[in-house]
DNA sequence: AATGAAACGTTAAGATC
DNA sequence: GATCTTAACGTTTCATT
């Protein structure tokens, strides 16, 4: 029998070198070719596509996406907004908690959306075309749904940096 | 004059119906073959690839990505901090802002970074391995950067959504 | 109608898996 | 070997004259 104790073992373990090599590659250009990747990382293309794939089955790599920039899509206005809860929950109603959750996930504006500590409980990033959708957003959607209670507003001056790279 | 109003007529100006459907299929999926964006929007493959290839040439599609989670790769803490700069700009030395933006660009910790409206200049997405390295981060790098006046952090408990697709 | 520009589909060759 | 990408060519459509 055999436990092979060599390089890979990609996954149900941590990772070796070569399949954080390999991801930094994917996470830059999710289009490399495992020629090039093998090139770079020194392995066949084969033992590449290997890795990757586990990679993929194991849920580290959970897609391929392309990134489109916001304002060259008339998206010009990003925010980000802290969103404060309603705490008490009466008997006979769902969790604010678990309502404010599904509404987020239908909203297309909301790109992001996480729990925090601190005094705010939720920070969404939002973006929008311009000041007048995002007011009607605010208005009509966010004030007005019951599980929020209120909620404040940073607009984006400048994207400074803007990765989906983690540092493996 | 001349409205044209027709399907395409892509790039230059704003999109059409059918950049805006090829926006979506590879916003979802960065590696969706043109046949199958093609049947789903009703185009062959290479009338696809074409409007892809202008997408990408006008820069509406900035690159292809993988994503990987984070916790999968022993990256178990992101927060969210505020950082507050240095007002006053001795005449002799370089401004805080352009000190501070450069080195952002350098901590791979720092997945994104932006300028906001409001009381904090920056805010900072931040990815590490749990709050040994967190606390080495704020401790060691940012804080003592010159550039930085004091910071404040909001751990994240929950990522309740996270996409990379911007609402075409 | 006739012309020109722009975009589509088919096909076949070349990469990549 | 199979699939996917890419380039070439002929066809269609629409705007203009």
């Amino acid at each position: 029998m055999s436990t092979p104790l060599q390089s890979s073992d990609s996954v149900g373990n941590s990772l070796d070198k070569l399949d954080r090599a390999i991801l930094r590659c994917l996470q830059a250009n999710g289009r490399e070719t495992y020629d090039v990747i093998g090139e770079r990382v020194g392995l066949s293309p084969s033992a590449v596509l290997r890795r990757a794939k586990r990679l993929e089955e194991a849920g580290i790599i959970e897609r391929y996406v392309a990134l489109v920039k916001p304002e060259a899509v008339g998206l010009g206005l990003t925010a980000y907004l802290n969103v404060r809860l309603e705490k008490h929950t009466e008997t006979h109603k769902r969790n604010p908690m678990d309502v404010f959750r599904a509404s987020v996930q239908t909203w297309p504006e909301v790109v992001e959306c996480a729990a925090l500590t601190g005094e705010m409980d939720y920070l969404l990033r939002v973006v929008v075309a311009d000041m007048s959708h995002y007011s009607r957003f605010i208005m009509d959607t966010l004030l007005k749904h019951p599980s929020v209670q209120d909620c404040k507003t940073s607009f984006v001056l400048d994207r400074v940096k803007a990765t989906t790279s983690v540092p493996v």
